[in-house]
DNA sequence: CTGTTAGCGCTTTCAC
DNA sequence: GTGAAAGCGCTAACAG
């Protein structure tokens, strides 16, 4: 099994007696054209089963209609949803789509750079790996001039556009919840401390609390490294902490997930003993036990609103400055907040 | 903000007085090339920041190093593992991937086809939409001589090559399982009859059954339009059946947990009143409560598996003659299925 | 060892 | 209205 042969316009050409032109003419429905060998043309190349060859229309004209999508990891739930959105998107608007995942790498961010540009991709949407806290290969993007947007996991100084999620308020949302039923110990498990949604997240965690006139303890403030063992560990540190913490707010729902099932081994009881909650409803948080109080971030809405801007900056539609596009999150309420 | 510029050879011919010929062999290590111009070429190359237009390449070549891959949904679990399997094979083999979703529909399974061939991607990796019950689009593919492997939905009949799990076998191991552990009466849920899977299960599910001596009772299948309003009621039909069934056995995991809520605000317990358990090892059936009997599928092996073998063929290592890859499941025992 | 030439499939002036 | 010709960036004979 060979590749096989792509009718050509030259094929179709040569067998109406025509021009090349004429045949692209057609293709296009240009104005200039007579009816009646347009419609000779078109139908033929429906016969032959004509597919343009989109390589050498992008070779010619310099756009691809191809968009680059980096993102962490394919296989989370809430990426997964932001690619749906981005893929519909630019669909929609006759583009393209080809996709990455840097698996949270450095290196493999910049290698999925360069294979996309390579590639010749008309404008790039990333968001960041979690390794990433050097951004010389987004401002050598931004130096040639090449069209990105990052979008969730973004680098604040770097001015380009930028689709978020106002994270701080979801974490406000959620840990005032906590407050309202009753909560004042709340424990807050953090990622990496350079990662944006961790800096983000506890700055809406401090001003719930501050609101409560709550002053902050350096001592509830856990980091974790987001790996099993790594939120095995806190959810162990903090089922021995004396006193014991009222509620737990975790940055992401995996975490939540994993403390929830350490706890479950260690006797500790959600919602009874200690109040629970994360972020981005992820499919788990709905049918774990006690379902997990979380706020949700539209994802697909994420991507399309990143591609929409994108390529509207891309036709000149929208203004070449750098916009930050900012997306609200709901608290969902579930059974694991009910501490009192 | 606009495309850049990109350096072309040509650019760095000019700065250094040579052809272009010779700054492609440069690039490429041709050997028979004087070291110092050589050397003189990859240097500026890179001083330059020279990135090869693949757009140009490709046409030139006619291989455009692209592989094409079509999902019927992105935002579930198993075929993002997949995606991400299929990245990480191509990559490691120098292939980039575009990426699809047919959303369950025919007509964008043929839509993005079509486009994938017009942008001429060397070899195409498809899963078949639920929808998809002709398969003009595929023959059309084998006769224009394009490669392709079907991958988990797979159409049987089709002379191509075809990753699949085995999917009776599976099924066999977890309703033998239920049987093993006291049931008798075992419902199956299936999905549409005529989606590939849905048979495929059936017939380990029957033979299972047959082993143990037990003839099938049509009454025990249920069939459910795999959407939650269906699934719901497949479980209020299952909670009023008289007798009650031992156990349930369902296609997939989303109905097992769907079938596992709904009975929650009937007040059937799992296992205690009827045993459950699902297919395909979704992140939520082990968090679930109780946590759910099911079957795992590989599914990151899956994507690499198929796209070695698609390399291999296009390179011509493999044969041409098309094959049958099938993967081996492995049974995930939990709480869902202690009933006796 | 290196340059010249032709051409991948397409679009787009510029002629007629 | 239509054709001829040039060229997008690259590779690969074919010369020398």
């Amino acid at each position: 099994m060979k590749k096989g042969h792509q009718i050509t316009m030259k094929e179709i050409a040569k067998k109406l007696g025509v021009s090349v032109s004429t045949i692209s003419r057609a293709l296009k429905d240009s104005p200039e054209l007579h009816p009646e060998t347009k419609r000779k043309i078109v139908e033929m190349a429906k016969e032959m089963n004509y597919q343009p060859n989109l390589l050498a229309q992008s070779l010619r004209i310099s756009r691809s209609k191809t968009l680059g999508v980096i993102v962490p990891e394919i296989t989370s739930h809430f990426f997964a949803s932001c690619i749906s959105g981005i893929q519909d998107a630019a669909n929609k608007r006759g583009y393209n789509v080809m996709i990455c995942q840097s698996n949270e790498s450095l290196e493999q961010e910049k290698a999925n750079i360069r294979t996309l540009v390579s590639s010749q991709v008309d404008g790039l949407l990333i968001s960041l790996s979690r390794e990433t806290n050097q951004y010389e290969h987004l401002y050598d993007l931004y130096d040639r001039e090449i069209n990105f947007v990052l979008f969730d996991r973004v680098q604040e100084d770097i001015p380009v556009s930028k689709v978020t999620f106002n994270d701080a308020g979801g974490a406000y949302q959620v840990v005032k919840h906590l407050l309202e039923n009753g909560s004042r110990r709340i424990v807050y498990v953090s990622g990496p401390e350079d990662l944006y949604i961790s800096k983000k997240r506890k700055e809406g965690y401090q001003k719930a609390l501050s609101e409560y006139g709550i002053e902050l303890d350096a001592a509830l403030i856990k980091v974790s490294d987001l790996t099993t063992e790594g939120n095995v560990k806190v959810a162990a540190e903090i089922a021995e902490m004396q006193p014991r913490p009222d509620a737990v707010f975790c940055m992401i729902d995996p975490v939540a997930v994993d403390v929830l099932t350490e706890w479950k081994k260690l006797g500790v009881k959600v919602p009874e003993d200690i109040a629970l909650a994360g972020f981005t409803d992820n499919p788990t948080a709905a049918v774990v036990e006690p379902p997990l109080t979380t706020v949700s971030q539209p994802g697909y809405e994420m991507g399309k609103l990143a591609v929409s801007h994108l390529l509207d900056q891309l036709d000149g539609i929208a203004s070449e400055d750098p916009i930050s596009i900012v997306l609200e999150t709901t608290l969902v309420s579930r059974k694991s907040s009910q501490h009192f």
